[in-house]
DNA sequence: GAGTGGTCTAGACCACTCG
DNA sequence: GAGTGGTCTAGACCACTCG
């Protein structure tokens, strides 16, 4: 079945085919798909297409594959939830920044140490608040390793986000992002910049940005205004390709 | 290169060379990798080889493959994060369960059409609290679809996750999972139930599975005792395959 | 028109699983 | 030993990009 006629890929549409079934329940969990080469068969395709196919229904979580066994249907991981900081409240196009304060601490130890910045006493501090129309929402402090020869321009401090921010200014690489949720109350500065009661408890989100070996590169900590933030996570993978 | 002398995959062993010389920063954010033929060409490998590898470093946000222009070094996006709501606080395996109620709610359509619900009236609920230890972290209330013919097991209900419970229940296949992430108040049977100061806030979870076609299948809510509870979230890949 | 990645084939050998 | 998925090859044609 040579479909080039139709511009979609053959191993798309064997994909998409097995997708409708198991969504619409006739291929049940923990059911053994065809062989690949029953699939190759069926649909008039070499087993290479096929494995094409099934590699993706495998990325979507929608099957898991064992050798020697087959391919069987599983439930899609609904518990791997995705934020996306970018489109999630965070950093979010709607947002506007300003930029409340640029520090270079020097020869500060215990400060780095407590950043886990390891063989370096010199933090760069920045401090901006975050606003939703004329709201402030977020109280955004960011603590990067000092990188000498790699200044930051005023523009990445107003509008970078922070794994961006930490690339350009270390030499080394990114490469891994862990993030903590949790719930603060506010203090009497935050409150006042946030406009918000001093009772007022608060939504933070601490990112840690490491390089490869589990070195820190950077810490962001976000202050959030309770009822002018939320963060949202979806199981749907958005780089879903099926 | 047939390799199979150390039963590591040749596309797996490209895809790693590449991996590290992007980590090193030896290849740079932007920068061109060879072109497919060229690669086959150093590894001696066909090309459809070499795409395995490349698609590999591409699942990891290593790199981006432009059609007709190459294969681009790109940041891994730190900005997309992954919760494991089994690995991460909720659902954690050192998490206990007490079952508060069940209840079946019937002719409803207030509350069923609240949640989404539609073209139905009954709604099963379920409580539960969560310890850590002897201590209460969480309350979690969840509400079903009511489907006919389909009984909850005592141990589904005591020791599935959300998702899973959901599967259980209903005929229709969960496919998605979207959750907001926010915090509020205790009231004060929460509190109660909490062991907590009545002011405390707390960090509320609520999920939504749907089915095919953004059909509701259930909700649960999630409200966690600040001091004891966390989400922890990582740009690192599970599954991730390099 | 030359170069690139995207799709696809028809074969091959392998390691693994299962009775 | 039969059946399965995992790896790999050496070819082909295509659509896209760029000068």
């Amino acid at each position: 079945m040579k479909s080039r006629e139709n511009l979609i890929p053959v191993y798309y549409r064997l994909a998409e085919d097995i997708k409708q079934q198991i969504e619409a329940g006739e291929l049940k969990d923990g059911e053994l798909l065809p062989t690949e080469a029953q699939l190759g068969e069926k649909y008039g395709i070499s087993r290479m297409t096929v494995r094409q196919g099934i590699a993706l229904l495998a990325e979507a979580g929608l099957i898991d594959t064992i050798k020697g066994k087959g391919s069987f249907v599983t439930r899609p991981r609904l518990n791997q939830l995705i934020i996306d900081l970018k489109n999630s409240g965070v950093n979010d196009e709607q947002l506007r920044y300003k930029l409340l304060s640029v520090n270079l601490i020097r020869n500060n130890l215990k400060l780095a140490s407590e950043l886990g910045f390891t063989g370096q006493s010199s933090v760069i501090t920045v401090k901006r608040l975050l606003f939703k129309g004329a709201q402030p929402v977020a109280i955004e402090e960011k603590f990067l390793r000092y990188q000498k020869g790699k200044p930051l321009l005023e523009t990445q401090l107003e509008y970078a986000d922070f794994p961006e921010l930490v690339a350009k200014h270390q030499e080394s690489v990114p490469v891994r992002n862990d993030t903590v949720i949790s719930v603060a109350a506010l203090l009497p500065e935050q409150a006042r910049l946030l406009e918000a009661d001093e009772v007022l408890p608060a939504l933070v989100i601490k990112q840690v940005i490491y390089a490869k070996g589990d070195n820190p590169l950077g810490v962001s900590i976000m202050i959030c205004h309770k009822d002018r933030f939320e963060l949202k996570a979806t199981s749907y993978p958005l780089s879903g390709r099926l």
